[in-house]
DNA sequence: CTATAATAATAGTAAAACTATCATAAATAA
DNA sequence: TTATTTATGATAGTTTTACTATTATTATAG
């Protein structure tokens, strides 16, 4: 038997549910492979239409324009990892290997085990990485985050948080360090294959050490209260 | 007498240099404006222009598109911070209150008292939470840093990464530490003003907490090694 | 077999992102 | 002083992006 993980998304995202037709998945599908390929700002739905086969018009029609589409892929992506987080921290009592656990999924390049999705997890982890913040860098972001377009990174952001609670309860600074191990186990992984002299990693370029940076920035900061 | 501060700009970033002009000030100044007001994703030359009151041919022969004006202005940004920093870090012996002074100047709002310059530094700081990274976040980030665009930046992550080793030798990611602090300074600032839930900071939305989270994060990390 | 829903095919518009040309005014060099 | 360079202004045009609208065709559910 095999289980597919269908994660709930918002509605308002699209005009019609992509997962609802193999049109709609292949818009997902390579719309993944397009912006991981070429970036978000040269992808254009007309390009999009021809990868897949269809017209530009067939793209409106379930997306309103790209902007929504980038946020629609970034949700799922944030839902996905935090059902990954939950999966993977389920039956582990301690909430320090539990946190070590969170940031070593945080920080590691997501392996393309099942192929039946129709999402590439892997290049979807590496669009977050260079893309991901322009989702909500953006002067819409308060009518966005109104329609909680920004929930299912929210919602993580609080898992990390709850995390870093347990570890250490009179920290006063668990939501504001849970979203600077997040942005930070991809600005690090960003800037070590780009811009490398804005990190300690540029000589190995080992995301091991990104996540040796994160573990020790967190627990020197939670040890000893 | 007045000083004026003059920062040595890349010459790759324009066609003609801006501040060599009437209209290229006017075009640095109303930028920066439009920028602020309406965020870089509406931002045209032709709107610029028509604010100007020149054409949009004319901002052409400045700069060759509105990446590249971005650019320019977040490399006026870093340098304007890293003289910033240097200035008021002048003559502290101790590498610990240097640091902090950094972290306050990173994370605090700029003030603009002179009004000489044709550059808002305020709006400019609130341009670089939002749009800054931007800036690198694209597919030419490896060409733009081959011809030097990110200098200031890496620069200024280079004297901070300095100071960080100054507090604490055996600190093994003074680097990344310090790529860290910058991002976060301008991302929690931006993420309590828009998604507070992703800090702690949502309900008095003081910049002085950003500080106190940040010089908590830092000083935990050096101390005691 | 019919109704209806999704998609394909085609066409079109407005704005964005440029490029090109020429006239004119101001600065400057001969 | 005139001649010449240089910056700007005015105008026009191209290609691409971002969308909207219309009609025809195909698949499918009842």
């Amino acid at each position: 038997m095999k289980l597919q993980l269908q994660i709930k998304m918002n509605e308002a995202l699209f005009l019609r549910n992509p997962e609802s037709s193999d049109l709609g998945k292949n818009i997902l599908k390579h719309s993944v492979q397009l912006i991981y390929k070429s970036g978000f700002e040269s992808f254009t739905f007309k390009k999009l239409a021809e990868d897949i086969g269809t017209t530009e018009a067939g793209i409106y029609r379930y997306f309103e324009n790209k902007h929504k589409l980038l946020v629609y892929l970034t949700a799922w992506y944030w839902g996905w990892l935090e059902f990954q987080i939950s999966f993977h921290t389920n039956n582990i009592n301690s909430p320090t290997i539990k946190l070590k656990k969170v940031i070593q999924l945080l920080a590691t390049v997501v392996e393309n085990d099942e192929q039946n999705s129709y999402i590439d997890e892997s290049s979807l982890h590496q669009i977050i990485i260079a893309e991901g913040s322009k989702a909500y860098l953006t002067k819409q972001v308060g009518e966005d985050n109104k329609q909680q377009f920004f929930k299912p990174y929210k919602d993580l952001c609080a898992v990390v948080g709850n995390i870093i609670s347990e570890c250490s309860p009179k920290y006063k600074y668990p939501r504001s360090l849970a979203s600077t191990i997040i942005e930070m186990a991809h600005f690090q992984n960003f800037f070590m294959n780009n811009l490398p002299s804005l990190t300690d990693f540029g000589k190995t370029k080992e995301e091991s050490e990104i996540i040796a940076f994160l573990n020790d920035l967190v627990f020197t900061s939670l040890k000893k209260r």
